[in-house]
DNA sequence: CGAGGGTAGATTGTATCCAGAAATGCCGCG
DNA sequence: CGCGGCATTTCTGGATACAATCTACCCTCG
């Protein structure tokens, strides 16, 4: 689509150091979206049309893609969009109930007044998007919510697994969204943990993380294998 | 492949299915085993000369050591071999604490005869690799092996995550072998664990591998902090 | 003599072009 | 009428060439 014809504006307004990183944030939005759904089948040459660009960073892009998880390359086959198994969302979710309630508890001690304030600016805006139904706006919000819960940690591989867990699980929460109700619940818990860690009942909040993630995780399954098998 | 003297023999024995994947693989050999020190900067072009192929898939190795953590590419300026700092180390041997345990216990239950004769198999290499001094052979098996401890435990993302994990020890590992000498009680722990699995004493086992993990982080982080202090 | 700017070199990022492999469709044969 | 081999066609992988950017050195000026 239009046609850009204009190489300076600086990839219009994703103004990245490099046409490449553009290129692969913009891939990165649009499967998270669901705009490319599992399956389907990106192909250099037209991706590389629709951006106006050389085929080079659209390559370099799904390389990139392909180490986040998102893509499969099949050597002279292509890049199909990956999606995740029954399996794998659960063990993911499993993932994030064993590792996030302890960085949790390391986290909060060294919460100050403006960490909060940035916590209940993230929690305020979840629920606005919430009632607008700005879904993908959702979805990046809660991974900012919880990264930011983490951020104090100083555990710095631990986030960065934590941060890939939380993008996949971004996917097929947005299915969630549209099917269940339950998103309330998630808005309540997220105010009632920041409001746990403020008034020093870390523990209390390390635990109600916990079953925030196995809520999610029960509702999620249960959306996600009937789906699959309808 | 038409110009370049030996087209085959090109990539040494690595007879993988492009070019890229075999330099990804060469290069990320290459920085596991030293011979690229981290904060050194390896340019595109001195890489694509010395493997007698063009730049292009030098750039895409590179993408993917980037994604893979072992470098780290700043536009126009370079890829440049990362370190890890005594944090970081730190970190990954807590998460192989805290992971791989429930995981054995998840994977023993299933092991088969066959799984057995490998793993025994594994660690009789492993000691023969100790007494020849082959340090590069000890590293990839013993990667093998705790893969291998865990491969039935039917988690997909938690063995992808245990295998970067172990990557990442495998550089700072090579450093205490040359220097400390209780690599001898690894061979061992590792010989106990399979004993353990074996005689069904499943929870011994994912203990033992907890301490075992645990004695080579606290050698590990004590080498590597006296290293970078000093 | 030191600091700032400018130019030249090197190095990366991107586009264009060619070769090889895989999918597809067609034709002939059983 | 169905199946297998073969040619075409499409797509990806790689090489070469060009443009943009950063770095380093040197020259000039205060």
């Amino acid at each position: 689509m239009s046609a850009p014809a204009s190489p300076p504006p600086a990839t219009d307004r994703l103004r990245h150091k490099t046409v490449s990183a553009a290129v692969t944030e913009s891939l990165r939005q649009r499967i998270l979206n669901g705009e490319f759904a599992p399956g389907i089948q990106l192909r250099q040459d037209a991706l590389a049309e629709e951006f106006g660009i050389s085929r080079i960073p659209v390559r370099e892009a799904l390389l990139q893609l392909e180490a986040q998880g998102l893509v499969r390359i099949v050597p002279h086959r292509g890049a199909v969009v990956t999606g995740l198994s029954v399996e794998e969302v659960e063990d993911i979710f499993r993932l994030r109930e064993q590792l996030e309630p302890p960085l949790l508890a390391l986290s909060a001690r060294r919460f100050s007044e403006a960490d909060y304030r940035r916590l209940r600016s993230l929690t305020d805006g979840y629920g606005a998007a919430l009632e607008a139904g700005q879904v993908d706006r959702w979805g990046e919000l809660n991974r900012s919510f919880h990264l930011d819960l983490l951020r104090h940690a100083d555990r710095p591989r631990s986030l960065s697994i934590v941060s890939g867990l939380l993008q996949d699980c971004d996917r097929p929460t947005r299915l969630q969204l549209s099917a269940s109700g339950d998103t309330e619940r998630a808005d309540h818990e997220h105010t009632q943990i920041v409001a746990l860690c403020e008034a020093g009942r870390i523990n209390d909040a390390a635990d109600l993380l916990q079953a925030h993630i196995a809520h999610a995780a029960v509702s999620l399954v249960a959306i996600y294998r009937q789906a699959h098998t309808g």
